[in-house]
DNA sequence: CTGAAAGCGCTAACAA
DNA sequence: TTGTTAGCGCTTTCAG
């Protein structure tokens, strides 16, 4: 009668049968009888028993438990990848331990070491801040995935991403083809995606000869970051008649920057977001966007990491994934 | 030199001390010399040496850990309570667990279920769409925060919530003083808080002596559930000409479907939302909404918990929050 | 099919 | 101060 949690203890003594008898028919293991075995669930159930994760890990040697890092929990493009990787990891009767660092490296490192002291077998990174090194130093300890980069390389570390300046030129070439020469960047802050779709700007503003209007401003992968830096590309003297903008959620923000100014959208102004984010293709929203297979990559992602835990001799793998322009209500043809 | 992960042996044989000692210069105790101190800690870091949590919950009982589930990443008002809760729980030096069902009540139970095994010392549910008897059933384990809801009651659930009835009294009220008469209420489904708001609007349009024009349209907590219920709504003649919505990312769905339907915001319809999700307040979407605190009550709820993890004996507190009409542009006053 | 015994990595008395 | 000794709850040989 302890007041304290019943353990398989209890059970074997409720059934009338031994420790581990009942840890065997609590795996379904077949050498049980099935007397036995009915016998010891009646017992678990009527002692409200339930299996001690840390002693099984422990007794084990394995958690069956992966790590999963989300940058940001604010920008619901992350709850899409989410979708995928949960729906994988559960396929394979794991458990996801999900973390995230507010987009600070400090606090994301923080959090995987707390994620390796619960002894998580594998991670899975959904953009993070973290240095090449710390991820790299992880990664020798476990396998690593990582979903929407495919920069960091390392034997260990698996990747799935799109190519982003291949999606950032999508987004210039489409804009050039409405007849925009005008058109501005406006960027994610200082992070290698950031860059990569700067980079695919750049280059396609060159194909198009229109180098003398390049502008990039600096901005961030949020609804604020977007805004801020809408307000500073709209002051500039033309302004620009297009704006890509980093992502969508900062491509909200961006709107709600020209509109306040008493500029519209799209006949004053362009835009174009970058990610697919599903509330973008709400009609008051009806974003043009650069989309990439969100819920896919999340999946893929864990897969690519269960092949290595499954198979350590395998390399890691890296796929691209093609992004798509998703042409909405935000982009029109230039007027003047 | 084996290849498996160093343990607290390795690292009292590396340092020449024993394994207590260790254990004990690991977690700050004073009774360690610094030489010893000194000496150990090189020899942890040396061998990459990680304390596995597994053994440490076990051999301590207690794991330091809360359990969190959250109905839905998608809508981004729970990661704003995660901000709260997490800030909170961090303070408290434990960690979060994170899960979510998916809205779904059975995959809400499996992943407590989980959490409980890996033995959280408190669970703090966001939103929850299991039954009462399931919630109450998980209370006799651990102690129970729950944020959004105050409806559930048992000695050892604290709750946190807004006046639902009163916040959405006051939504109409708003209306009602810009001159809508044709008021029509898209619900949030089947769930209590739902049905708190559904209430409140019934409550305010009888005050109003307007139960002739009552009229609640079933829709649901996302964006696409606000856009079907919005339609449909429409579709009624005469037409209303406002919209209060159970939460704001129905209403921005419920706004798509105005502007779709070729009605303009706030000229011919207006629209009120629930929550005061952030990405709201943008001008893009201006959102007039009943906004909660809901960072603070994620922040409040966690405090609860620990409240009672400190003093068992403490009853659990139930706290109730005011909703605040922020009123922006998707409201206006009546035109006909 | 069943039970006894050892041990996973760590903490916590208790001695020394 | 430091080392020794028991477990924490579970899995897993290895004999019956």
């Amino acid at each position: 009668m302890s007041a304290s949690k019943p353990t398989i203890h209890d059970v074997a003594a409720r059934a009338g049968v031994s420790k581990s008898l009942v840890s065997l028919a609590l795996r379904q293991s077949p050498k049980v009888s099935p007397a036995s075995r009915a016998a010891i669930l009646a017992a678990a159930s009527e002692l409200g028993y339930r299996t001690n994760a840390a002693a099984r890990s422990l007794a084990d040697r394995r958690s069956r438990t992966i790590g999963v890092l989300v940058l940001d929990l604010h920008n619901p493009i992350f709850a899409q990848i989410l979708d995928g990787v949960q729906t994988e990891v559960r396929s394979h009767g794991y458990s996801v331990m999900l973390v995230t660092g507010n987009s600070d490296p400090a606090t994301e490192q923080a959090e995987i070491d707390k994620l390796l002291e619960f002894q998580v077998e594998g991670l899975i990174l959904i953009s993070h801040r973290m240095s090449d090194a710390t991820v790299r130093e992880f990664a020798r300890e476990v396998p690593v995935a990582i979903i929407t980069r495919q920069d960091v390389s390392d034997s260990n570390i698996a990747t799935v991403s799109n190519d982003d300046i291949r999606g950032a030129q999508l987004a210039v070439e489409h804009l050039v083809r409405l007849g925009h020469t005008r058109i501005a960047h406006i960027s994610g802050g200082e992070n290698t995606v950031s860059a990569d779709r700067e980079r695919g700007y750049r280059i396609a503003m060159s194909h198009a000869k229109l180098d003398a209007h390049m502008c990039v401003v600096p901005g961030a992968f949020t609804d604020l970051g977007g805004y801020n830096a809408a307000r500073t590309a709209l002051a500039a003297d033309p302004a620009p008649t297009a704006l890509f903008v980093a992502n969508d959620i900062a491509a909200v923000g961006a709107i709600a920057a020209i509109e306040e100014s008493g500029l519209s959208v799209p006949d004053d102004v362009s835009i174009i977001g970058y990610d697919g984010m599903a509330l973008g293709a709400l009609r008051s929203l009806n974003l043009t966007t650069i989309a990439q297979p969100l819920t896919e990559m999340g999946q893929l992602g864990a897969r690519a990491l269960f092949a290595r835990l499954e198979n350590p001799d395998e390399p890691s793998a890296h796929t691209a994934m093609n992004p798509e322009l998703i042409e909405r209500g935000t982009t029109a043809v230039a007027v003047q």
